[in-house]
DNA sequence: GTACATAAACATACAGCGTATGGAAAGGAG
DNA sequence: CTCCTTTCCATACGCTGTATGTTTATGTAC
């Protein structure tokens, strides 16, 4: 049977929709395989087994990825918050496999090399030593795989925590987080509704500010 | 059958022992239940199924967590590193058990309202607004998630990137990857070995300067 | 002491999983 | 035509979580 009717690439395509539509639980070899109209034992054929079928999702995934360049026109610290939100954006795009990729390490670091260019091209501009441009990556990457995690792991889109974080805060032995508490309180619950963009341009504007602050002292 | 050989509570600390010794993936309900010299099905008497085990174990970690508060003898900064250190060594002290946790949802929730007093204590020490405190928190703690999601998926204590990325990076067609070549070509081998404490460190620097600058700033 | 209610532990069984093994089928090469 | 290689399929094994029904041991009431 030289005829091919399954390939490495069509596998994988098949299992990136299952997971996208049903998440990753409904990605089994036999459903992937029902899916394709195969036996199930015919994709190992092509793939050695499951761990494999989720690295190439993973691969898949950030193969198309690209990532648009500001390019120098814009400030150092604009053109790294752009990377920033392109790498969010990458890591948003199949939610049900972002747990997946972030917590497979040959993933996560195959990802990073593809991804890190424009943040040293952005850092370089900003006049980092090395050390300091490898330390800052790191950070700023660390924060949104943090971002990522929460943010993949709830489904609505603007996800209210306010009304779960005040039960809770309430319900805390008075005076265990007395300042939480307060805080909480002077929010409101309007305050406290949370929005991922804003939490993630927030959280961006901290970290350039930080590393701005770093190269002003020289450090 | 009056007696009870069996508690919720055991069951827990015999699940957790599992973890820390022979990984997640050991854990299983028929593992779980020899362990304790018992018939599997046992063990639904006390928790309804296994995810309820999953999450007693991340309950079960947290609720032993003791935050030591440095007061406010020292400046807000360092009062925030050291509640940032404490929930990352949390999360640490567990190893095969963070993952799990960091990707609960409701584990997640639990532990940071648990976790995050003294956050909110140094900040408001700092003399941020409750927006600002709100958001900083935020975006510390997704810092932290992401460096232990990359901190414990990985075995050794001090590992060494190097290798991987130098070969990575080199085997990248040329011109990809320029600013990344160059920068990591100028830190050679010993300066991307990569310490996990110090680029945790790092990290908490860039942070603790942007959300000062943002004070400073007055926004 | 004896009957009963209750809770805990057990035995059995089922559907589903990943995948090892070995055989069948369909081309291309000599 | 024969053989070889590659692909696909059928069967089967050991494992998983857990639904279902039964047995056993205890605390309580009479």
């Amino acid at each position: 049977m030289g005829e091919e009717r399954l390939s490495r690439e069509a596998i994988l395509t098949t299992a990136l929709r299952i997971v996208d539509d049903e998440g990753i639980d409904a990605l089994t070899m036999r459903r992937l395989a029902a899916t394709l109209e195969v036996n199930p034992m015919s994709l190992y054929h092509h793939l050695p087994n499951k761990a494999a079928v989720l690295a190439g999702l993973a691969e898949l995934v950030f193969a198309g990825l690209e990532l648009p360049d500001p390019g120098d026109a814009v400030p150092w610290q604009e053109q790294l918050k752009d990377a920033a939100r392109a790498y969010r954006n990458a890591l948003r795009a199949h939610p049900n496999l972002a747990l997946q990729v972030l917590s497979d390490t040959s993933a996560v670091s195959e990802v990073v090399v593809v991804v890190v260019e424009p943040f040293y091209r952005a850092l370089d501009r900003g006049g980092l030593s090395p050390r300091q441009i490898f330390e800052a990556v790191n950070t700023i990457i660390d924060f949104i795989h943090g971002f990522a995690l929460g943010e993949t792991s709830v489904r609505s889109e603007t996800f209210d925590l306010a009304p779960d974080l005040l039960t809770r805060v309430q319900d805390l032995p008075a005076g265990k987080a007395p300042t939480l508490a307060r805080v909480v309180g002077e929010l409101g619950p309007e305050g406290l509704a949370y929005d991922f963009d804003s939490g993630f341009e927030s959280g961006l504007t901290v970290l350039t500010a930080g590393i701005a602050a770093g190269v002003r002292r020289g450090r």
